[in-house]
RNA sequence: GCGCCCGUAGCUCAUUUGGAUAGAGCAACGGCCUUCUAAGCCGUGGGUAGCAGGUUCGAGUCCUGCCGGGCGCGCCA
């Protein structure tokens, strides 16, 4: 209905145009929204004060303008002048009711769009290193990078969700010994304990089963232990699959599946990081000091030039990203976003230097970046900082086994990822109203369990009589419910666009409580009731229901919440 | 010191890319169950959007400067 109403704007903004009344190159950008305030009609624009100054005339005249160009139509039932020259348009009843008539239609698909067909894009996000548990920020990184994947893939694109992790470096050279001190029986208060070596209660679990000669299947790891204390690559190869098998059943029990592992070490083994190399130098883009080799990444914006290979012959970590980046790019990936904690974001300037330099016509805000802040977990209003089996940090796996996986994501996706973020432990277990999770979960259960009863009485859903009766749907909450569900397109496309699943949480949270609201209508009026005797109405009201139900559905799952039939 | 992010009701947060009188929930107070789930609804109170300027028809939103909080500033990853 919307995009109806778009195109008559748009062809009386052409008209005028052609009647010169508007000059032919005044850019002029129709701006369709839904009002806040109902008595302000249905939607509005403001195009007209955008062109009012250009023709010379007060912005309500301009308005006056446009209305008259305005081709008649049904769906139009006024249109206002109002304000300073907003154009307020009151749709006809039946324009309002056509929203039942897609969602039906469209079922599933209903807020889904074509915006990105044919494209690729990669998601790359957690990309944990395997040296422990994933812990609460990980759990941020997976909850709005899997969301922007549904995000994507509901408005067309093809998009491949990538987990790369780094299992070679000092890191994990670390976590080698960490294991290996444990199979010896010392502990970390030890004198020859590793220098930095990691402390989890897990770190023994690891030698334990090492020392067992156990055999593990990751999903891209598959290794069977040796046994041998002193063979400290063998423990190496044996602690990244069992820590990359720890981290798979973190991400399954948070239902965030991924398409592709990518090894850092692959790039080593295949060359990609020489071939980098050899291009940046190739290009002039370096220069030897000090005995390292430097990048010049003053030439693209960053304040200082970086060392991309260290005195010791090794490189240094953004290198073999940028090697990494430029295989992406290869892969076919016209674009890219990396979903990672605000301390990496350092590495975003120089690897988008590293990759302008190889001059490979690379887009110049390549990768996109979605950067999220801390996560705080609070317990009755302290702190939590300490996890028992990871020691200093909360981990994942705690919080889905604590308050479930629907809230904990519910909670990760819905704040805007520059927000830091306050995980309220208590709030998120709580059953009541104060959850957001529960709340509008419930709001698809009471409509699914009112269903049930329609149909114990004999009014079982007709979608042809309630499709042709949707006239009846008078109730102010009824056409504040369409119009609601008549935003979610708009809202997945710009939630999708500007990589922000937190806006498909909040529309949730505003459409349950109208679906809440509307079911209390009958609890004061016997008339407001859903299953009333009157047939027609019945299914008019049944049908509005079933659709909100589905828009609700369809939002949960594009961020990954379940929608039971009942609670 | 430099760079990035944030600052909106007592608390947790929205505000449809610059629109009309800044909205929800929690907390506080007052109402609503012989009824399709009260896990709910209705109502009341609560604001100098950190502060000060600027840009324009119009600013919580954009720009500048301060103040406060977070993160980063390595030949670690």
């Amino acid at each position: 209905m919307k995009d109806q109403l778009q195109q008559l704007i748009e062809q009386a903004i052409s008209q005028l145009k052609t009647q010169g009344v508007i000059p032919e190159a005044q850019k002029v950008n129709v701006m369709l929204t839904h009002t806040k305030d109902k008595s302000h009609g249905d939607l509005a624009t403001n195009v007209a004060m955008t062109f009012a100054k250009t023709i010379g005339k007060p912005p309500r005249e301009a308005a006056q303008l446009v209305i008259d160009s305005i081709a008649d139509s049904n769906i139009i039932d006024r249109i206002e002048i109002a304000g300073p020259g907003f154009i307020n348009f009151f749709l006809a009843q039946a324009a309002q009711t056509a929203v039942i008539n897609s969602i039906l239609e469209q079922g599933d698909a209903f807020g889904h769009s074509t915006e990105g067909a044919g494209q690729k894009v990669q998601v790359e996000f957690v990309s944990a290193n395997p040296t422990g548990p994933l812990h609460v920020g990980h759990g941020r990184g997976a909850a709005v990078g899997d969301c922007i994947c549904r995000l994507l893939k509901a408005t067309g694109w093809d998009v491949t969700a990538e987990f790369y992790y780094n299992d070679a470096g000092a890191q994990i050279n670390n976590l080698a010994l960490s294991v290996q001190a444990r199979c010896k029986g010392l502990t970390h208060d030890d004198p020859s304990w590793p220098a930095d070596g990691y402390r989890g209660e897990y770190i023994q679990d690891v030698a334990n089963d090492f020392m067992a000669k156990a055999t593990i299947d990751a999903t891209d790891q598959h290794v069977t232990a040796n046994g041998d204390v002193n063979d400290l690559d063998a423990i190496r190869h044996f602690a990244v699959a069992y820590l990359r098998r720890e981290q798979d059943l973190d991400l399954k029990a948070f239902k965030v599946p991924f398409d592709v592992y990518f090894l850092e070490s692959s790039l080593y083994e295949q060359g990609k990081v020489e071939d980098a190399v050899e291009r940046l130098i190739g290009n002039g883009y370096t220069y030897e000091q000090d005995g390292a080799l430097w990048l010049r990444t003053t030439e693209f914006g960053d304040d200082k030039d970086r060392v991309m290979r260290k005195k010791d012959g090794g490189y240094t970590y953004f290198v073999p990203d940028v090697a990494y980046h430029l295989n992406k790019f290869e892969r076919g990936f016209g674009r890219v976003i990396n979903e990672q904690g605000a301390d990496h974001h350092s590495t975003v300037t120089r690897v988008r230097a590293g990759l302008q330099a190889l001059k490979a016509d690379i887009p110049k805000g390549y990768p996109e970046y979605v950067l999220h802040q801390m996560v705080t977990v609070m317990r009755g209003g302290e702190e939590v900082k300490l996890s028992k089996r990871a020691g200093s940090y909360v981990t994942l796996r705690d919080l889905i086994d604590e308050v479930g996986c629907d809230a904990t994501r519910f909670f990760l996706a819905a704040r805007r990822a520059e927000s830091q973020l306050t995980f309220d432990i208590e709030l998120a277990k709580s059953q009541t109203n104060d959850n957001p999770v529960f709340y509008i979960q419930y709001a698809h259960a009471r409509i699914c369990s009112a269903l049930r009863k329609a149909q114990e009485q004999n009014q079982a859903f007709d979608q042809t009589v309630g499709l042709n009766n949707l006239d009846l749907l008078t109730l102010e909450q009824e056409t504040q419910l369409m119009d609601k569900l008549s935003q979610f397109s708009g809202i997945v496309a710009a939630a999708a666009k500007n990589c922000e699943p937190h806006v498909i949480a909040h529309y949730l949270r505003e459409l349950a409580a109208l679906v809440h609201a509307y079911y209390q209508v009958g609890n004061e009026d016997e008339n407001g009731r859903w299953i009333v005797q009157d047939a027609p109405l019945c299914q008019a009201r049944l049908s509005l229901i079933v659709a909100a139900k589905q828009v609700i559905a369809n939002g949960l799952q594009l961020i990954g919440v379940s929608a039971p039939e009942s609670m």
